[in-house]
DNA sequence: TAATAAATACTACAGTTGTAAAAGTAGGAG
DNA sequence: CTCCTACTTTTACAACTGTAGTATTTATTA
């Protein structure tokens, strides 16, 4: 299995612009940031470089611009992050995590049911193959 | 709500001593992480030390020794991780967390059914009210 | 009481992170 | 051809982390 490198939250933030819509531009990626945050265009070619450098994202020049595409698939470093999660904090499995919820009452009624849905939905999956 | 300080990982792999056996002196929190751990002591020193400046632990001296206790509840931690975690990669809430791993396929059908079991455990819970 | 052993306190140091300013450069406008 | 502007590159810097070493204090034992 490759080596996922690891991300920051300020880096995945901008993972996720690219996940979404790489390929992508430097000004690009500066638009659709500084939308959703405060942050400077400096600050977001930092974390760009950044991402480059730990090779979490690929650039190509363009005439005078960067386009950058993603080497880390988004899927799998989120499960890389999950399993980490559930490690560190509820023993590695995910159904010690939904009963500590439920023990906290931290379930609304339609989580509860959304969850169920979601569990039923799969036996069907299943009762297909 | 009270603002909860932030403890790094390796800062955590000491708390959960601390919340195990609160109050515990210096050197029974050493004895333990020794034996999980390759933690010289005085890295465990500088943990607790680092844990009391960020008021996540109470130190009170005893006779030559300190003895800790938390000041911090484990379960209102876990919750704040989770919170964010949740926040951070699914959007905030559970289930879409659940359906990530069920699309993924990383439940083992022992899994699928335990989460079966406890949201139909919690069905009868909540009966009881 | 003096030496030793055990604890505590202080210092270190490099890597990561969040946050950005400053400096350099090249392409387009005049 | 030159200047401006948009980009890129370099540099900064403090807080937090992981990981300890060194120095100092204190209690115990000889």
């Amino acid at each position: 299995m490759k080596e996922i490198p690891q991300i920051s939250e300020a880096e995945y933030e901008v993972m996720k612009v690219i996940w979404n819509y790489e390929p992508i531009s430097t000004p690009e990626v500066v638009e659709k940031l500084s939308n959703k945050s405060d942050w400077k265009p400096n600050t977001i070619h930092t974390m760009l470089a950044r991402l480059v450098k730990k090779k979490a994202l690929h650039a190509r020049k363009d005439g005078r611009v960067f386009i950058y595409s993603s080497l880390v698939e988004k899927d799998q470093y989120v499960e890389q992050k999950s399993k980490s999660f559930l490690q560190q904090f509820f023993g590695g499995t995910l159904h010690s995590m939904v009963l500590n919820f439920i023990e906290n009452d931290q379930l609304s009624n339609e989580e509860i049911s959304e969850l169920k849905k979601i569990l039923s939905m799969r036996e069907k999956k299943e009762g297909e193959k």
